[in-house]
DNA sequence: CTGTTAGCGCTTTCAG
DNA sequence: CTGAAAGCGCTAACAG
């Protein structure tokens, strides 16, 4: 077996064609008699030749064949969050049938060379998965010239956009608690800001949150709470979405707020946190404590958590779709849509139950 | 704002200085004074230059910055199974610091064009997921000449390799029917061969099975149970691993072979399709049915299903690792190690609660 | 159906 | 600290 012919110029130049020809065989099989094209592969094959080169191909063609998504959370973390996880399949599924790969690009805290990795990523264009209004890394995106989607958040910017309307999305939760006769309602939402803050929110940095989804669905709820005439309804967050905090947070609200009779939460991960801090200490839900959720992950809805689903798998289908779409676009030279295309994906109640009529109280 | 600069000589040319200047800006940032540097970068903001186009860096660099996992399934499915969800994860978790993102290469099951993807993807390496003996796309990998790590399977080549000694490790779950005293025991596996098959499998086929894992869960059982003097003992199989076609897998078992006391399943899905037809049934488990899994995926065990656990994610952190050093001594032109790298990872034996004695027959 | 001509945009010696 | 020269390996016209 002879071992030479590392590149497309050195195997043409032994087989006496020119590298057009051998270029051909492997991307315009039509352009050449299939026996020569035989020829060429088999003896590509075996001088060990191992195809064009992915980079150089790249550079000429200027298509990478893969899409970025990124990720802003410690990438593993987008494993182990099952939302992200579907959202992910849902991008994978996009990309099915299509010449492209999926590639997840990682996204540090250290705000310096981080934004590095996403500007050098051989990517033809990128997801931002629910990133902070102002995070560098979507700066970064941006910065690349190169088709980009938003998903989730940052709203508001004219980028093309793909997820859902969070505030109007929370409301059949909010009013499930109203209807069920509730007067003294909590809030539990996961981080606001993109600096770390465990406890109680004022109103007014709510106003000027700059994670959207939670400020919309925190928003959203006390809208519904505030119409029907409630009047303070308690706040608390938790920067990490795990489960000690969901559950610390569960322990503040309920410590701190004794009066309460529900709790509206804007993840599943929050009320499932609620509903073990509940079931710990003996309160019973929903008879002492009504609980809503919002995602709609599997367990919460094996669970019977009364909650809002939101379809996270076609949402990544979407964002993926979308971007494949103006990349085509883009590598057309098709000058972009103007204003930028949005897709609204649609949420579903699910009623669950873990809401019901507060306990009748001890009044006189 | 001017519009122009898009590429690093033109931005030099525009500045006055000259390529390798600019180059240095970004990649060599103590080869220029900070103020240069500074005012280069600037300029390349306002200009809107995206930073050095990474298809050009990488063709003469040789390097990408990514690393590659090679998923046979329909990519998506990855996302749907946990064991192979927690496999990524822990890949993920082997890129941070590193300066490589992590590219999903789907593979379908078209023969022709698909492993072009495998040979196109831009990538510095290629982690071949759990495939079968004789995958074209582990060919495809292998003719990239580009670094490449089998994880799981095929097993005996020689080829760096991550894995769990599955022959080995599903024998105390195997020991542990035996000890509880079964005699009449089947064994259901999912699919053996690239090929769909549902059904009985015989001994035959199993000995050259293309899918190793399979292959030897289902001969470690055997041999225990063969060694312990049992004598028939039976093996179904299902091509697809889901919901339905477990159940449906443990329906035949058990309808066929009404006899049994005890079934073997070398999945915890399967395992778990056993314990839903049992409950469909009103056969208790363990008083009725013994049954055992392997992989220890978070669902089996909250619901206390004996099983063998394995390391998914720490598989996948020791594979990407192991790829990226690989990478690293490509680059630097080291010669491969002889042998072939070659890691097993232990598993642990999780007693769980679907094993017990088999209720007493009626006997005369 | 085949070959010739021109780069794609960048980094890297190696001298200044 | 800066600049000039020399490709990395490939594909897209276009002319035979």
């Amino acid at each position: 077996m002879v071992k030479r012919a590392r590149t497309l110029a050195s195997l043409a130049a032994e087989l006496g064609v020119s590298r057009t020809t051998v270029s051909n065989a492997y991307n315009q099989p039509d352009q050449l008699s299939a026996e020569l094209r035989e020829r060429i592969l088999r003896a590509a094959a075996e001088r060990g030749y191992p195809g064009p080169d992915p980079m150089a191909r790249s550079l000429r063609t200027r298509r990478v064949g893969s899409i970025g998504v990124l990720l802003t959370e410690h990438l593993s973390y987008a494993f182990e969050d099952a939302a992200s996880v579907d959202f992910l399949a849902g991008m994978a599924e996009a990309t099915t049938g299509t010449e492209s790969s999926l590639t997840l690009i990682p996204a540090g805290p250290s705000e310096q060379d981080v934004s590095a990795l996403v500007g050098r990523a051989a990517v033809d264009g990128i997801v931002v998965y629910s990133v902070a209004e102002g995070d560098p890394h979507l700066a970064a995106a941006r910065a690349r010239r190169t088709p980009l989607v938003v998903c989730d958040q940052p709203k508001g910017l004219d980028l093309p956009f793909v997820g859902i309307d969070d505030r109007e999305a929370v409301k059949p939760a909010a009013r499930a608690l109203l209807d069920a006769g509730h007067t003294r309602i909590g809030i539990l939402s996961i981080r606001l800001e993109r600096t770390p803050h465990d406890g109680p929110v004022d109103k007014g940095t709510l106003r000027t949150a700059a994670l959207h989804v939670q400020r919309a669905r925190v928003l959203g709820a006390l809208e519904e709470f505030t119409t029907a005439g409630l009047g303070d309804v308690p706040v608390v967050t938790r920067h990490i979405n795990d489960h000690a905090n969901c559950r610390a947070a569960a322990e503040e609200m309920l410590t701190t707020h004794p009066e309460l009779t529900a709790v509206l939460c804007t993840t599943d991960s929050m009320a499932l946190g609620v509903l073990e801090y509940a079931a710990a200490r003996g309160i019973a839900v929903p008879e002492d404590l009504s609980v809503t959720g919002f995602d709609g992950i599997r367990t919460a809805l094996i669970r019977g958590l009364t909650t809002v689903v939101q379809p996270n798998k076609e949402k990544g289908r979407a964002a993926g779709r979308l971007l494949l779409e103006l990349i085509d676009a883009h590598l057309a030279d098709s000058p972009p849509a103007e204003p930028a295309p949005r897709e609204i994906l649609g949420t579903t109640f699910h009623p669950g139950s873990t809401v019901s009529a507060p306990r009748a109280r001890r009044t006189p």
